[in-house]
DNA sequence: AAACCAAACGCAACCGATTGTAATATTTAT
DNA sequence: ATAAATATTACAATCGGTTGCGTTTGGTTT
């Protein structure tokens, strides 16, 4: 089709008998090109069609106005919501968003990092993948001076910044919630590894049951290999097939209480009569189920805002030479009651 | 902190007494250079921690391997269901995916189409903000040979790729499968602008009804400004309110489909026996509510990654100035029938 | 009117890799 | 052994802006 339609500041240059300097600094409004000079280039500029090229201007400060995100996958909607938390904050300082999805595989996401390395992102926000134990393919970023924030999940040891929620507490909350509807005998699923949010939660759950005299039971106690339906419906079927089933299940995950919800409707059992559950995530499914399903907010937008003005903030400074401490930033959760765990007003 | 640590093609030329272009080479097996110096050239890279710099390699070339999507927001289930699609086949080709949300707001489009591409992205994936009604700020893609494709709302006239399902033969069907089931008195629930999906959906609706010598009623057309539970819920009262109420709705959305659902729950009304409900979308909510909701797949991330592959085999192409005839794609839907709608069995 | 100063603009190196073409080295053919 | 052919590698321009520093211009001070 077209060829060399690109209009450069060369061009500009050309045209107004200027040199390229001025252009560039009369562009961007730089105080040492007079008003009347920056008005003569800009309508020019806008007359003949230009439109800078952030790759060239990238080329020399060797970053793109990018801000790299690696989560597990897009489709759940706490991380679609992160997405859209930290694409709104980038978008308002003219950053952009590059998105990868790691499917939970650790490979993946060591091949991930090395390609937004080579993209010279500005920053990058992470999840960590399930498998992901080892972080040192992140190391790239920290020598590198680029700001890195790890989000929810998060690893362990890794000096830099994290935006998180407390697990703990969270999982606390939960169970907590439970005891004081009245419930005695409360299972919880768990997944994932050791360390991971789901440990912290667990042992929420656990210190809840002891702060409030309640046994901790290892047959409660089930774990999932997969966040998914079929999976929760494997480890609900097993807990209410118990001879002692539990009255009350804390599901870190809103899948998992649905799916524990659902179960339970199958087999006849009353929510929250003889069954209350609790899940996690606020996703929107626990309030199209049938009973409502309780929850613990997880502020995914507000986690994304978060993760990305740190970023901002931390280029910002690097740019005045400033050092800013890395630091862990909570967010609040809350107790999201609703029918499912609903036993006292019922009574 | 650590200064100048990268490593660049130049260092590794200095150390191997070598040219700049031959690295350059080396590094990515160019025929030209001896298979004793690519292995040499490899090993020293590795060595010095070399990574390449996309930045760098891409100015020449003026484009990044990048695909920029443009949608109105990442967390409606179909739309993130589509960007894993599109990231997966971009992933495997080496692009990477960029990400930017209009929030439905035409003026926020219009920016963000001159961000992607100052960006220099190599082609641009597209669904259009509701508000978007003229699409002039997309014709600098094509007219600088960058591919684009517009995928789900599409625009009516516009020269490029499209990716779609069939909007008119899905509300067809969808009505069809309600008339099947018995149902006489249809609602239809509408929304957007003339020439919008929803439009053809509803000329779909009004076709199968005619059809099937079932008279089409405007007062069983309701329209919603916005497609939330809240909007839906109002035009679902004004439905049921009739004094002769409809025995079935067409949802085209299965946020209006289960809004209508659980409206029709709270009012007594029985779901499917007095009120057979379709949505459509198959969003996750569908599979969750009970009874669960009829509706119509729509295959989000085939439609990613058939438009990425449009993108990609565009770009293949045209550096063999091969030229792709502009094309519409069209992907299958199919009623997923399910207890919402399930008339005829419980009889 | 000489000296001085700030404002406005130009020069040219630079960012890191790519690539057409020229130069040199190595093999093969005669 | 010498010319011809082929395999390797080097040179240098290029992509489009950015930026430190030097130069020019115009006005002020004494």
């Amino acid at each position: 089709m077209k060829e060399n339609t690109e209009v450069t500041i060369y061009d500009i240059a050309k045209k107004l008998n200027l040199a390229t300097s001025t252009i560039s600094r009369g562009l961007k409004d730089h105080h040492s090109i007079s008003k009347k000079t920056i008005q003569k280039i800009k309508k020019t500029a806008e007359e003949m069609g230009y439109s800078p090229n952030n790759l060239a201007a990238s080329l020399r400060g060797n970053k793109m106005k990018t801000i790299g995100v690696l989560i597990p996958t897009v489709t759940q909607p706490f991380l679609s919501s992160l997405i859209s938390g930290i694409e709104i904050t980038a978008q308002k300082a003219g950053y952009t968003v590059v998105i990868m999805q790691s499917h939970d595989s650790y490979k993946e996401e060591v091949n991930l990092t090395k390609s937004l390395y080579n993209n010279r992102v500005s920053g990058v926000i992470c999840s960590l993948a399930m498998e992901t134990k080892d972080t040192a393919h992140f190391k790239i970023f920290t020598d590198n001076n680029t700001p890195l924030v790890f989000v929810d999940r998060v690893p362990k040891h890794f000096e830099t910044f994290h935006v998180v929620i407390d697990n703990f507490s969270a999982g606390y909350k939960a169970t907590k919630h439970l005891i004081d509807q009245g419930c005695k005998r409360i299972a919880h699923i768990t997944a994932g590894y050791e360390y991971s949010i789901f440990y912290e939660r667990k042992n929420g759950y656990i210190q809840a049951l002891k702060d409030h005299g309640l046994p901790v039971l290892e047959e409660l106690i089930v774990k999932v290999d997969e966040i998914t339906y079929d999976e929760a419906e494997k480890v609900s079927k097993k807990l209410l097939n118990l001879k002692n089933p539990p009255d009350g299940i804390f599901a870190p995950g809103d899948i998992l209480g649905v799916s524990a919800l659902q179960f339970a409707k199958k087999r006849g059992i009353k929510v929250p009569e003889d069954l209350a559950i609790i899940g996690f995530n606020n996703d929107p499914i626990s309030l199209i189920i049938d009973p409502s399903l309780s929850t613990i907010s997880h502020p995914a937008s507000k986690m994304g805002q978060a993760s990305a003005e740190i970023i901002l903030k931390y280029l910002k400074a690097s740019k005045k030479n400033d050092e800013i401490e890395k630091q862990i930033t909570f967010l609040n959760t809350e107790v999201l009651a609703r029918e499912s765990s609903n036993k006292k007003q019922i009574k």
